[in-house]
DNA sequence: GATAGATACTTGATAAATCAAGTATATGTG
DNA sequence: CACATATACTTGATTTATCAAGTATCTATC
């Protein structure tokens, strides 16, 4: 059965438009002077309602390893993008929690993400893009 | 307008889930000995109608940088799944080509790379993936 | 047919991500 | 309470990918 390419096929297809856009999105953003895993951090906390997460939840989040966090996020903290702040309940964690300044960056960054992201949609109707995200939603955990 | 903020979303997802798979994929590929951007070049050797792929070509499609397959295709030629090959009409070229070898090890993997991914798409039904697999297309360039 | 510029790759230096191992804190069990 | 195990992170060593620069070849123009 034909059946067994499908599924490959939409992965194989994932990987290689994440590949380009990461590359595309990555040197617009670069303006902004962060990268796209830096963004994804920032656009994390963001959509977070206490507008801060553990460094395990991020790692979650974004498929990166717990030191790829931990050496993503100590710039950030320099530059004053995120603020490191102790957890009273567990000693062990520390939240990462966007700044007033990250949140203005995000902003920022948002315009130029967004319209890297609908150059590179621009053949799909609204109601496909619609229909895609839905289509996501599904697949995601 | 909240036009804005779907195809942004999609690419976001896009990404997250390329993480996530790439990570999970790459781990089960590796019984097989090779890592996913390696069964990726492969799997484009072998949809090539002449099974082989000039380096350009093949850093074109992966989205990876020249240097990039170099260093990936090197090793690759050592262990014999795919062979130079000069091409008589351009010396600067040298076309990269499946080996019999590596036809082999391409479909075990493809086997284990089948069953990741269907898991991965487990929530889409059939039909779902088709539409699924239909948009990808049209956004690819 | 010589010369300027483009193309296909390779290589050295560097940045980014990983794994494995280590530290510190928390939790559950006898 | 003590001890074993699990969790949250950090750090050193290594892999992996990148960029910038270099070589060799091709192509177009004068």
């Amino acid at each position: 059965m034909a059946a067994t390419t499908l599924a490959p096929d939409i992965v194989i297809n994932n990987a290689l438009w994440a590949a380009l856009l990461s590359r595309r999105l990555g040197n617009q953003l670069s303006a902004h002077g962060i990268s796209l895993n830096e963004y994804l951090i920032l656009h994390c906390l963001a959509s977070s309602p206490q507008r801060a997460l553990a460094r395990v939840d991020l790692a979650e989040k974004l498929a990166i390893s717990a030191s790829g966090i931990t050496r993503l996020v100590a710039p950030m903290e320099k530059i004053g993008l995120v603020e490191k702040q102790a957890n009273p309940r567990d000693a062990r964690q520390s939240l990462v929690r966007l700044s007033a300044g990250g949140e203005g960056i995000y902003k920022d960054a948002s315009v130029t993400f967004a319209h890297g992201a609908s150059d590179s949609l621009g053949r799909l109707s609204r109601s496909e893009q619609r229909q895609l995200l839905d289509l996501q939603q599904k697949v995601l955990p």
